[in-house]
RNA sequence: GGCCCAUUCGUCUAUUGGUUAGGACAUCAGAUUUUCAUUCUGAAAAGAGGGGUUCGAUUCCCCUAUGGGCUACCA
């Protein structure tokens, strides 16, 4: 069997997005279920659209995913250059031998004169449509005389290269993931192969570079399926053996029509994007997934079940046993809506399975950027306490800042749930009994306090709930006997006078 | 409009002719809990519709409907 190679072909026209990233991630699994390798190619005849900083963006997200390709830009290989813009020379010997052996010829039509011809078929309900049909009647090679031809090009003057597609010729097309297609040759356009500017479209380069790079399998968007037979066609002309193909299913919006896009994100507010990304034009900021606290093996694992699964019941799948399991005959046939709430849950997934030592340092971490430090022993005692009800690591420090800095307000909702009348009496009698307590730790206090509370026929509640609200500064957190163990002594005795100070001046 | 592709619980999906159609997320209920959360248990929830083929169709074929993609000198 030929060597599996396959390739990511990106466009640097923005930053990847979701859709993006599971291409790149299916590629590469795919090559490396095989043996194979995985290239990067940039994609960049386009150059109005070119956006700065979009290569480099695309570069450091899949190595935050930790898909890395065998050759590439910056990686290097055998088969380069890896970037279109610095493969003209190549594509135009290539186009030389279309253009001799009548596969392609040279077209003259002004973007103006095409422009009107679309808008007068548009009136009468039709499309235009540059193909055998009307080609003839148009101002280009197959109706002029060589000279004539020869003499406009010596002129320089403005043309495109369009494919000479076959008249009427039913084409059989096998796609790995959707089994045999067919069309007919006649519903197809003279695609444009070199535009004016001398430069080659996505359909040229795309065949041209995937015959060289030596490409076994095309993995890529289903948006890409319209074009396969032209690109069969192409093959055909060059006289070169075809590469299996297998287009992807869209990743669809979480509710409602259409594919995901940036504004999605915005709206609904989750990241589409791996990495923050900022505009270079409009300075507008996008979230990514790295940013907003995914682990980036939960966020792989996320989006490799999106449209694939490789049939039982497991969910949880390293990058390893992903490239172990990956096939394109598992691959769905149609579009995945995305879920936040199913990315959260992977996410949290994977923060249950780390190691308590690696939480806590990622959590100290956390803690620097809220201007935190703290004895490492203390940190992770926090985190063993919180680590169950958080999906991400900021989680652990909105549940529990109370660990590290004192209430400055109480929760208005749970002073009028916990605080009576006669809650600060009990509370100055608690100080005491705090300050009797000879062994200051949870089970302890959690002893004493029982006591306390069936000598003054009190109810657990009646006095848990302020007692809470001291610590806490609202009715949430850790077991309140931990709290207390932790803080010590003088900070909870500290946030009981607070509490009873604050509460006791006012009106409640 | 034309061409192509798709269609199982709300969502991601399993089941490739014979299953009480399975799991997960979300939802709801109960248990645990001093509170919030976690956790546990349970419930509700699906083969778009119509024709065939077959002893038997979610599974194969056709039609319709719906959804999606493409229809640029963008990729």
């Amino acid at each position: 069997m030929k060597k599996v190679k396959v390739r990511f072909a990106p466009s640097p026209t923005g930053p990847l997005h979701l859709g993006g990233v599971r291409t790149a991630l299916y590629n590469y699994l795919f090559a490396k279920r095989y043996q194979g390798d995985f290239i990067l190619r940039i994609e960049d005849t386009d150059q109005e659209r070119f956006v700065p900083g979009a290569e480099g963006y695309i570069l450091k997200a899949l190595q935050w995913c930790g898909i890395e390709p065998d050759e590439g830009p910056s990686y290097g290989g055998n088969y380069g250059p890896y970037r279109q813009s610095e493969r003209k020379e190549i594509y135009k010997s290539h186009i030389e031998q279309l253009l001799k052996t009548g596969h392609a010829y040279h077209a003259f039509d002004t973007p103006e004169v095409l422009e009107t011809l679309r808008e007068a078929a548009h009136l009468q309900g039709q499309v235009f449509t540059y193909n055998a049909r009307i080609r003839e009647q148009l101002d280009n090679a197959l109706n002029l005389h060589s000279e004539e031809v020869a003499e406009r090009l010596a002129r320089g003057l403005p043309h495109v290269i369009r494919f000479k597609t076959p008249i009427s010729q039913p084409l059989k097309l096998h796609d790995e993931i959707r089994g045999q297609i067919s069309v007919d040759t006649r519903t197809l356009d003279d695609k444009i192969l070199v535009k004016s500017d001398g430069m080659p479209t996505y359909h040229l380069a795309n065949v041209i570079d995937d015959h060289l790079m030596r490409i076994s399998h095309v993995i890529r968007g289903e948006e890409w399926l319209p074009a396969m037979p032209i690109h069969l066609l192409l093959y055909r002309a060059f006289g070169w053996e075809t590469p299996q193909f297998a287009h992807l299913p869209l990743i669809l919006k979480p509710e409602g029509k259409g594919k995901l896009s940036k504004r999605d994100g915005d709206r609904l507010d989750f990241p589409v994007l791996p990495l923050r990304w900022k505009d270079p034009h409009s300075g507008a900021i996008s979230q990514g997934y790295r940013d907003a606290g995914y682990f980036s093996e939960a966020f792989i694992n996320m989006i490799a079940l999106l449209g694939w699964n490789p049939g039982g019941e497991q969910e949880l799948f390293s990058l390893e046993s992903l490239i172990k399991k990956f096939s394109l005959e598992k691959v769905n046939k149609s579009g995945a809506h995305f879920s936040k709430e199913k990315a959260q849950w992977f996410n949290q997934q994977y923060l249950q399975q780390k190691p308590l030592e690696e939480l806590t340092s990622l959590f100290s971490q956390e803690l620097k950027k809220h201007k935190i430090y703290a004895e490492n022993h203390y940190v992770q005692r926090v985190v063993e306490a919180i680590r169950d009800r958080a999906h991400f690591i900021h989680e652990i420090w909105d549940q529990s800042i109370y660990f590290f800095i004192p209430p400055d307000s109480y929760e208005e909702k749970a002073v009028k749930k916990a605080w009576r009348p006669d809650t600060a009496s009990y509370l100055d009698q608690l100080k005491d009994l705090l300050q009797a307590t000879e062994n200051f730790t949870a089970n302890h206090l959690r002893e004493n306090i029982q006591v306390f509370v069936k000598a003054r026929q009190l109810s657990f509640g009646r006095l848990m709930q302020p007692l809470r609200l001291a610590l806490v500064g609202a009715l949430y957190g850790a077991d309140v006997f931990f709290i207390m163990e932790m803080l010590g002594r003088q900070e909870s005795t500290q946030r009981l006078t607070r509490l009873c100070k604050v509460l006791s001046t006012s009106k409640h």
